[in-house]
RNA sequence: GGGAGCUUAGCUCAGCUGGUUUAGAGCAUCUGCCUUACAAGCAGAGGGUCAUAGGUUCGAAUCCUAUAGCUCCCACCA
């Protein structure tokens, strides 16, 4: 049957992975193999994958199935993440198109829709990554939500609260008013700003002129009246209404004249305290800060300590509040516009200046987030932080690249508490349980709950509805922390088999940017729990960026999608294109052209295929002496290949190893191998040459199949008669044994020769059929030497001579001279060109081995190996520069 | 404001504890080729004072210092 000169991914790609997952490949259960492990980022729910995800599990594939296929039981467990705040804003808008208000319904009721929501677009993203060829145990798929997992974080919470870990308290927190709950410190991101910073009028109360010292140094303000006024630079001139003081640093002597005073907020016209405070910075502005306690972090702490009144100016969605007294119902940045034209047509903004700040967003809403009071439960990091540090540090947990441990190690060093409650409804609810009579318990379920509230009050008449369970739930994180122990339900039964196996798990692979949101807790809850890291190994992705290096992003359109690509390359060329433009811990600059670069390889492989396919194998001829010579060489090369494949992989060094892999079949096995043992058109080729032919073809594929499963199996399983049941993706990687560099070296010098051949050839524009004859000087070539360089450079003949060879082109290589016999076709001036211009550079290179050698101190201190390395040039260059020399004597 | 990292060919990057023929790869470019597996291909070629300035050393892309530029992370100066 005729087979299509070119590679069409589709139907292949289905075939096998329906064939993998029938014969259960992905699947994994303990046994007394080694166990590899590796447990997947779990995407959101409701998520569709993006080039990030590409990346992420095309890396975690390729470990995975190496590690499969070098004998270990290999698990790869899948899930999703609930992703609590990005869901529930997800069915918040779905509801709200269909007139439908959060504040509405219920919570049951708001609850159902979540999880129609899930249902109908939950996973889409796993199945997605089976089109990609991940060989994820699918059995296993969890989510963070399901009843497991759920457990398994309740538990943990009423565990670090039993513990004394987990307190519920007033604090200051960030605030989305758009989600309408708190953030922790990591969810909020801070943007440059150009801002303005405005300078406003604070009026002395009842000015009666006292205090007024005139000390030098002094700074007062007075107006046209001779009223005067202190001046405070502010960004958010809107937060006015919120102002309960003033303060001053009491060792500034601009604003001496303030102490003790107090001053009215512009257009509010209410009278605040004067207080002093070191915390000012006498050099920014005025030196005189405004106090908004209820909206500033800073302001929150000086108002604790000077006791100061905490106005709250905003509701929960940043509207302004009633307590405002003014503009109240509208938006911060309307309150911004019309406060500032109010304050310029009341005579009370100073000036404006341009000013750059920054601002912090809430990372899944992108709104500006508010400094909140509210009551919330937090996270002590203290202790978790200690535990954390020590297994990193200690190298017990390995960063690739290791810059990360840097990073890590001073993030735990400032940790602070975690606020781990959300005001959300998706999530898993807070199982803490209010009494009647104030105060709570904390229990796994409402009936332990029950009885805790019974003992701790007396009242045995206590029901269930007595209870109330705390409205919050949990931060998603919270539940992605114990992933890999709730994984194998190592929360709930840490002694079951399967946790036992595979726990420590032993490879992760994730982004850099949740190295705090989920490595760092993942190692806490692991080091709390069991004592034991979650895993081995950290290997940091890059950022996938465009080519032009601009992070990929829905407004600038230039994200492709995946599976679109994959439709158009192939997910083996998807794969490799990805892989090849990752390098380790670098940002990833997706360039489709590399894509491309993947399905022509896929397309390469395919047509060696081919070529093999078709060779008829015959008994009765005897093995070419070229074949038996290249496929000497080809298993020396081989051997070194995957002897470099296994340490590039072993580093984490991906793309090497694919690149490494990529050379491998194309140039050393397809345009040297393959070239040396083609028999003639139409002639069969001997069974000994074609079965090592083969069998170099299958250890190729296998090497290639980690990184382009399905084009591999697809050869791998026509390469040679298959049972049912077998499959590359299950047999065993070739290892590397020893391998001769000399060997090696011989034939880089044949390539040589056979090269400079060919360029010759091209400058006299002689045809390939054309035989030529060679004639070699200071070079030894053994017969299959002779016999391949014969074949591949069509040689009639190939003979050593001692001497100059008139008429003749040449070249040389290293000390070896090559002359190629073409009578009438020397144009003498251009030989003698390029044989002055190779002196020339032969010479120069001598002088600058000479003037090494010639240096005593080089010759006294550099290591003899160096030494006699350097006199070795010397020679060569030598013998090089006499051959140039009488060539060029010949041509006069 | 603090910290980390980067700067090598047009682009993206290797170059490990300083010495392997006066720096390598992929892509891109250029030149030949529709040569009987592959034009999604083959055979070749060009292209770099290793950011700059000092220093250490017999010897520096590699180690040290400074400068410039870029990137990232952290941080409560309004």
């Amino acid at each position: 049957m005729e087979i299509s000169a070119q590679y069409s991914p589709r139907q292949v790609e289905d075939k096998w992975y329906a064939y993998w997952l029938d014969q259960g490949f992905f699947s994994s259960k303990p046994d007394g193999r080694e166990p590899y492990c590796v447990v997947i980022p779990p995407p959101n729910v409701t998520g569709v994958l993006h080039m990030g995800h590409m990346l992420n599990n095309t890396i975690q594939d390729v470990l995975v199935r190496r590690a499969r296929m070098q004998g270990k039981n290999a698990c790869w467990v899948p899930g999703t993440d609930h992703a609590s705040i990005a869901t529930e804003a997800k069915v918040v808008n779905k509801l709200a198109q269909q007139g439908i208000k959060k504040t509405d319904i219920s919570r049951e009721e708001f609850l159902k829709h979540a999880w129609d929501w899930t249902h109908e677009h939950g996973g889409i993203i796993l199945k997605q990554l089976r089109r990609l060829g991940c060989s994820c145990d699918w059995d296993r798929t969890a989510f963070t939500m399901d009843e497991t997992r759920s457990k398994s974080v309740i538990r943990t919470f009423v565990d670090l609260y039993n513990k004394g870990l987990i307190y519920r308290g007033v604090r200051m927190v960030n605030w989305d008013p758009q989600a309408l709950t708190a953030l922790s410190d990591e969810e909020v991101i801070f943007r440059d700003e150009h801002s303005k910073l405005y300078y406003l009028r604070y009026y002395l109360h009842n000015d009666d002129g006292s205090g007024a010292t005139g000390t030098e140094g002094e700074i007062i303000h007075t107006d046209a009246q001779g009223r005067r006024y202190a001046v405070v630079a502010t960004t958010r001139p809107e937060t006015i209404m919120g102002d309960t003081a003033m303060c001053i640093n009491p060792t500034d002597p601009k604003n001496q004249w303030l102490r003790g005073k107090q001053v009215v907020v512009p257009l509010v016209n209410r009278a605040i305290p004067v207080i002093e405070d070191t915390y000012v910075d006498i050099e920014f502005g005025t030196g005189c800060l405004k106090v908004t306690p209820a909206h500033d972090v800073n302001d929150y702490m000086l108002g604790e300590k000077h006791k100061l009144q905490s106005i709250n100016i905003f509701n929960d969605d940043a509207t302004i509040s009633e307590a405002a007294g003014m503009y109240v119902g509208m938006s911060r940045e309307e309150v911004r516009k019309q406060i500032v034209a109010d304050l310029e047509k009341a005579g009370l903004l100073e000036k404006t200046e341009d000013y750059n700040n920054k601002v912090g967003y809430s990372e899944r809403t992108h709104v500006p987030i508010e400094p909140k009071l509210s009551m919330q439960w937090f996270l002590k990091m203290e202790h978790l932080a200690e535990i954390a540090l020590k297994p990193v540090v200690d190298g017990e947990i390995k960063f690739y690249p290791p810059k990360y441990i840097n990073l890590y190690r001073h993030w735990l060093d400032n940790i602070k508490d975690w606020c781990i409650s959300r005001q959300l409804w998706w999530g898993h609810q807070i199982p803490a349980y209010y009494l009647p009579e104030g105060g709570f318990v904390v229990a796994e379920t409402p009936e332990e709950a029950l009885q805790q509230a019974i003992e701790k009050t007396g009242n045995k008449q206590l029901t269930l509805s007595d209870l109330r369970q705390d409205d919050d739930v949990l931060d998603t994180w919270f539940s992605s922390w114990l992933w890999p122990l709730s994984l194998f339900n190592g929360v709930l039964d840490p002694n079951n088999a399967e946790f036992k196996y595979y726990y420590p798990t032993n490879d992760l692979i994730t982004a850099p940017d949740i190295i705090f949101f989920w490595v760092a807790r993942m190692i806490m809850a692991g080091e709390e729990y069991q004592h034991q890291v979650p895993f081995r190994n950290v290997y940091f992705t890059g950022i996938v960026r465009d080519k032009l290096g601009r992070k990929m992003s829905k407004s600038l359109g230039n994200s492709p999608d995946p599976l679109d690509l994959i439709e158009r390359y192939g997910a083996d060329g998807v794969r490799m294109g990805i892989l090849l433009s990752s390098p380790a811990g670098g940002d990833l600059l997706f360039d489709e052209a590399l894509t491309e670069q993947g399905r022509n390889f896929c397309n390469k492989i395919w047509n060696a295929f081919r070529l093999v396919k078709s060779w008829q194998s015959s008994n009765s001829i005897e093995q070419p002496i070229a074949a038996q010579y290249g496929l000497e060489w080809f298993g020396h090369r081989l051997n070194r290949a995957i002897a470099q494949i296994n340490d590039d992989l072993d580093k984490y060094r991906i793309s090497e190893a694919l690149m490494t892999s990529f050379k491998l079949f194309r140039d050393e096995f397809s345009a040297w191998l393959l070239e040396i043992v083609k028999p003639a058109y139409g002639q069969p080729i001997d069974a000994k040459t074609l079965e090592q032919t083969l069998a170099y073809f299958e250890q190729l594929l296998a090497l290639l199949h980690p990184f382009m499963p399905f084009i591999t199996e697809e050869l791998w399983q026509q390469l040679r008669t298959r049972q049912q049941g077998e499959s590359i993706m299950v047999s065993l990687m070739p290892s590397a044994s020893a391998h001769n560099e000399q060997t090696l070296n011989e034939f880089e010098l044949l390539k040589e020769l056979v090269a400079g051949i060919r360029t010759i050839r091209q400058e006299k524009n002689l045809s390939p059929k054309n035989q030529l004859c060679a004639k070699v000087r200071d070079l030894q070539p053994n017969n299959g030497f002779i016999a391949v360089a014969a074949k591949l450079a069509n040689l009639s003949a190939m003979e050593t001579t001692a001497q100059e060879v008139q008429g003749a082109a040449s070249f040389r290589i290293g000390t070896a001279e090559i002359y190629v016999p073409l009578e009438g076709l020397i144009d003498t001036e251009q030989e003698r060109t390029k044989l002055q211009q190779e002196l020339d550079y032969a010479r120069r290179f001598l002088d600058s081995v000479l003037k090494k050698l010639g240096n005593a101190n080089f010759t006294n201190h550099a290591p003899a190996h160096v030494v006699e390395l350097e006199r070795k040039k010397e020679a060569d260059a030598r013998t090089k520069i006499a051959h140039l020399e009488e060539r060029l004597k010949q041509l006069e």
